[in-house]
DNA sequence: TTGTATGCGTTATCAG
DNA sequence: CTGATAACGCATACAA
């Protein structure tokens, strides 16, 4: 633009301007300048002044100076394995736009399901000034700081450290009673995680309770991280009898097992919807906004976020509870025998 | 004046400690724990004090005030539209691990593709004693600050800001080669986007100059942004003659508008890869990590990252290039008559 | 209202 | 090699 560059052309103006320059330029004192700059009372012609000389020397306020002085700086630190995954890409997507419009910014730190750097990133976070701390992390024996409000996601730590999650359990209920309609009477649940207790693993909890209510028989397969895939597949084929599958329900704990389940039955000449029905969580689209990648339990992430966002920076930390489930829904997405549901933006143009 | 703290536990200790407080603890001055806490040569029989007191009072550099004194933070900003996106998503991701790797941070800024947000976050940024701007953004009239350091993505700014972007040109042949090698004869380029001139565009060049080369007949559409897909239907419908399409091959700017034309086309009762074979451009794999999602020229996220990174770290800026492109290749997808490509991970489990 | 002076936590410059 | 002291840019209580 119009900047100086590195070089000065009034002696005694180097590098980028300071208050005291902006104060100097409009003929008046610092104190006025910064009130100026932050909104306060001050009288209009000297507004004026300071605005034009702020103009004049394109003034930025510098940061660093002002959370010194004030100890917080607008920003919260986003603590999420990666963002390659699409739920947490999305999580981060909607967490920084909660974010944004409350006038805060985002510091994303990336765990990669690495304990050590998890701890690397709470420590340099800490030393950030940041205002609050968003972490999903299954990480059992991380210490969240005590002197920075924290808000954690899908896994619980103490009751002075508000939970934010989908309702895992309902979500379960809510697949159990889904396949119960389509006719469904023999099922099977499908997972592979941690084997940490954490919200999530209530999904089970809920789809084994409505099986048993109405009555559906349903089997259990778990996996834990590390375990091969291929396990699934030992599974299926275990319960594979003449080219027919025991089961006509399948579960999977997430969107990403399902498509991999579906891959894995079709390479076994098994149809889906036809010949086995599959419902998987987490709501799951392609491109993050076109069609579902299957029949599934969408969590609310928009909500999640603006939950998380609101916790984190309400006042009063008596008020925050210490978990707060939100509702989810299911959505037809191709792997269950009914008509597909196409989000509105994409509608119109596929037809 | 400071006195007032949230809460006290111990008389006399207030708040977060500072550097005076270890160097009182340790009985040792300021500008001795200073050089303890940045590594400089120190006394060990100090050291050893000094880090003992920082264990016990659980000390944490005050980052506000270092980067007040030195004027930088080790953080460099990234402005993409969002992270629904799945490729933005990579982007992301992989420029969050290069930085790490190097000792810095990133602070994310979504632009959602809003000139009027753009700008905002540049100011934000600016105040923040970032580092260092990447920055991909399609907004023409964006000023980059010249007193930052800045890398753009898939759009050229300036010979001063380098900007690093895939081969797009060269994808763009790479799609006609392929075309023609499995024996098409009759292409169409379809493309939705800006009509500004980025690097995205040379896709259509590429294509264009070797089917020329091949002497292979191809026909374009091109869309901009705001005009509804259903264009493509029409046209599409336009070259549809007794249930067979005139195109025995399409090549679509990207990934995700592939996806849409292959579900327009299975409407029609248009098979892909038997009746017409689709190849898409990004490289876009299902949950980020899976299967390709389409026939695709892949973009090298994670050497684009690196790159970004590693110019934005660059001490000589003489060294600097304008432009770099980095090589993409093909892969097989499913929509194009020959074996899908798995990626290894995948590849065991699902077999 | 506006100006002045002080200190936030750190690094850097010197004398010892 | 260590210790005192002066900035860094800003907000703010206090004086004018």
């Amino acid at each position: 633009m119009k900047s100086t560059g590195p070089k000065e052309k009034t002696p005694g103006r180097r590098s980028k301007p300071t208050m005291s320059d902006v104060a100097r330029e409009a003929g008046v004192s610092l104190g006025t300048v910064s009130n100026v700059v932050n909104g306060l009372k001050v009288n209009e012609a000297y507004r004026l002044k300071v605005e034009e000389a702020i103009r004049k020397l394109d003034y930025q306020v510098n940061n660093s100076g002002r959370n010194l002085k004030t100890g917080h700086s607008y920003t919260i630190a986003l603590i999420i394995p990666n963002t390659r995954t699409p739920h947490f890409a999305a999580l981060a997507n909607d967490i920084n736009v909660a974010l944004v419009r409350r006038g805060y910014h985002m510091l994303l730190s990336f765990s990669d399901y690495d304990y050590k750097q998890e701890e690397e990133m709470l420590r340099f976070v800490r030393q950030n000034n940041v205002d609050g701390i968003i972490a999903l992390t299954y990480n059992p024996r991380l210490e969240l700081p005590v002197d920075i409000p924290c808000v954690t996601i899908d896994r619980f730590f103490s009751a002075q450290v508000p939970c934010v999650t989908a309702d895992n359990y309902n979500g379960g209920r809510i697949a159990a009673e889904k396949f119960a309609e389509l006719g469904c009477r023999k099922l099977a649940f499908l997972r592979i995680g941690s084997v940490l207790t954490n919200e999530p693993n209530k999904r089970k909890d809920g789809f084994a309770a409505a099986c048993l209510e109405y009555g559906v028989d349903f089997d259990v397969k778990l996996l834990t991280d590390g375990e091969p895939m291929s396990r699934f597949e030992d599974f299926l084929r275990e319960h594979l009898h003449d080219g027919r599958l025991d089961f006509d329900g399948i579960f999977c704990a997430t969107d990403n097992l399902a498509y991999r389940v579906i891959r894995m039955l079709s390479g076994m000449g098994i149809k889906v919807p036809e010949d086995v029905q599959v419902i998987g969580f987490d709501g799951i689209r392609m491109f993050g906004d076109l069609n579902y990648i299957c029949s599934t339990i969408v969590q609310p992430v928009t909500d999640i976020a603006e939950t998380c966002v609101e916790m984190i920076l309400s006042k009063d930390l008596a008020a925050r509870p210490s978990l707060v489930c939100l509702p989810v829904r299911y959505a037809a997405g191709g792997t269950t025998r009914e008509p597909e549901e196409i989000p509105e933006e994409f509608r119109g143009d596929i037809k």
